[in-house]
DNA sequence: AAAAAAGGCAACCGCACTTGG
DNA sequence: ACCAAGTGCGGTTGCCTTTTT
């Protein structure tokens, strides 16, 4: 089924989904034995994969303490928060989404949010409708032109959403400010799991910050 | 009920970067 | 300094499921 074309020939690597018995045999090599070497761990495991595929399957699939299922109104806030700074920076945005991988982000991005944004884009009232969160400094195009600049900015946390603004129209992260904004909300981010609130921890905070300085 | 369209998701591909020899 | 292998990342594809017509 699937992409699965490896059908008669022998000993080539096998792609396309993987199969319960494969889930198992990689889950418990590196249980056993850690990841090491992602191209070993793939003979020595008895799978026909290449190491990249199984390094896929595990960051993606089997590492313990992945977060499955649907996002939360919150967490999709605070994806648009931070791909209106880092762009399509998928792991970097996942890093300050605990327990969310890259590829999940990505996907809700290219799936959902795009087509809320752009469905929001649309209404002449686009940004009364646009959570909180999409009021940015950065502009649409990605991070780029967001890191070098350096002015004062705000960061508001209003309700569930992680707002941020420039006092200028343009660029308001030094490179060390944004870094430390980053983990603000890494911070404020850190103890989520399914049974807190996300909206409970970052709620009705202001903070004004500098970014250049990273001094709130 | 069947077909078509849209949505959601898993995984592959290729490029860039890192590391070790 | 150079090269090859390994790894990480983002873009993209294609399958499966759900919804709509």
């Amino acid at each position: 089924m699937g992409r699965n074309p490896s059908g008669g020939e022998k000993q080539k690597l096998k792609k396309g989904l993987w199969s319960p018995e494969e889930d198992e045999k990689l889950n418990t090599y590196i249980k056993s034995f850690g990841v090491g070497c992602w191209s070993s761990v793939a003979k020595k495991a008895g799978l026909q994969r290449c190491g990249k595929s199984c390094r896929l399957r595990w960051i993606n699939y089997l590492r313990p303490g992945i977060k499955r299922g649907s996002f939360s109104q919150e967490e999709e806030n605070l994806v648009i928060s931070l791909h209106k700074i880092l762009g399509n920076r998928w792991s970097q945005i996942a890093s300050h989404l605990p327990r969310r991988t890259d590829n999940e982000i990505k996907n809700l991005w290219n799936s959902t949010i795009k087509k809320k944004l752009a469905k929001t884009q649309e209404s002449p009232d686009s940004k009364l409708l646009l959570p909180k969160s999409v009021v940015a400094p950065a502009d649409q195009t990605g991070m780029g032109s967001g890191v070098e600049g350096g002015t004062s900015g705000m960061l508001s946390t209003t309700g569930g959403d992680v707002s941020v603004s420039a006092s200028s129209g343009e660029n308001c992260f030094g490179k060390s400010g944004m870094e430390d904004f980053l983990q603000l909300i890494h911070n404020n981010c850190s103890g989520i799991d399914e049974e807190q609130d996300f909206s409970s921890m970052i709620s009705g905070e202001e903070l004004d910050c500098d970014y250049e300085t990273g001094f709130f």
